[in-house]
DNA sequence: CCTTTCGCCTATTTAATACAGGTTAACCAG
DNA sequence: CTGGTTAACCTGTATTAAATAGGCGAAAGG
């Protein structure tokens, strides 16, 4: 489904996605038009989701972050889900397995804000906040063999 | 600092990076080589940080994914820093405050290799894995406001 | 063994970006 | 109040990049 050309392009790209076709072509060693129909087909299929930019929040005032970690009562899942969605401070989500229902990532300027934020939630779920000191892992691909 | 134009190019960007300079201008109401260099001072300032894309792990085969908390034992602090980056499957990580010392997401294609990453982890930290079941919030950014 | 398909190439057209030059409005110092 | 300076924007043009058309050759299937 996808080779090692295909493998490549994607690496380079994720590095630098305004890469002009000419370099790029050269870097995979195939023209300028083969490299365009390659990036037409992995759009198509999906494999590339979006072209996008990566924003500091920092440089938007966003210099706090947290994890946090919920679990709704009783009856409460779907107003809780609705809610974390509502909320665009919270900028990731993910729905487990396990005790916590959703694990989510918080983005804050300060602590009042975050303050705010979980006692919203704490009417309707148990949350468990962590705060973020630093990021050992900056986000990148799982091996692409 | 940031002003309400400024804001605009970046949430369009955000969507669509490869959206040309003569349809993004007339979005935001300015002319090309306005909204150019607009774009290049956001890039010096690193308020953007890269152009990049967004590639679909499953499109690569990694179908899983897990939120996984690492508490390192007594003395292990470095060394399970240490794996943590050396494990590319392991796509973010956050060293953060409270019990758990690290937060990371792990993208894998089977429970075997699951096992596999976990057990190494295990010599030395304690472990705890939720499974993602689904994503309820699509990457996002806070409010520009 | 012939035909079709696929991926690639080169050459050319079309489109996007970068650049040069000029206008206006805001701000500060004389 | 006024001249000078800066900053952000504009239009028009030159340059560079991307998209497209057309053709070649290798591999797969009838």
């Amino acid at each position: 489904m996808l080779d090692e050309l295909d493998r490549t392009i994607l690496e380079i790209l994720i590095d630098d996605a305004r890469i002009s076709l000419k370099e790029l072509s050269q870097k995979v060693g195939l023209s300028s038009p083969s490299v365009s129909e390659r990036l037409r087909r992995l759009e198509e299929k999906k494999v590339i989701r979006a072209f996008t930019v990566d924003i500091d929040p920092v440089a938007l005032g966003y210099s706090l972050t947290a994890i946090v970690r919920v679990r709704p009562l009783p009856g409460m899942l779907h107003i809780v889900e609705k809610l974390i969605k509502e909320t665009p401070e919270i900028t990731e989500c993910d729905k487990v397995t396990g005790d916590d229902c959703f694990i989510g990532k918080l983005q804050f300027r300060t602590m009042e804000q975050l303050d705010t934020i979980l006692d919203r939630l704490a009417e309707k779920a148990e949350t468990n906040t962590s705060i973020v000191k630093a990021s050992p892992v900056k986000r990148r691909l799982p091996p692409l063999s």
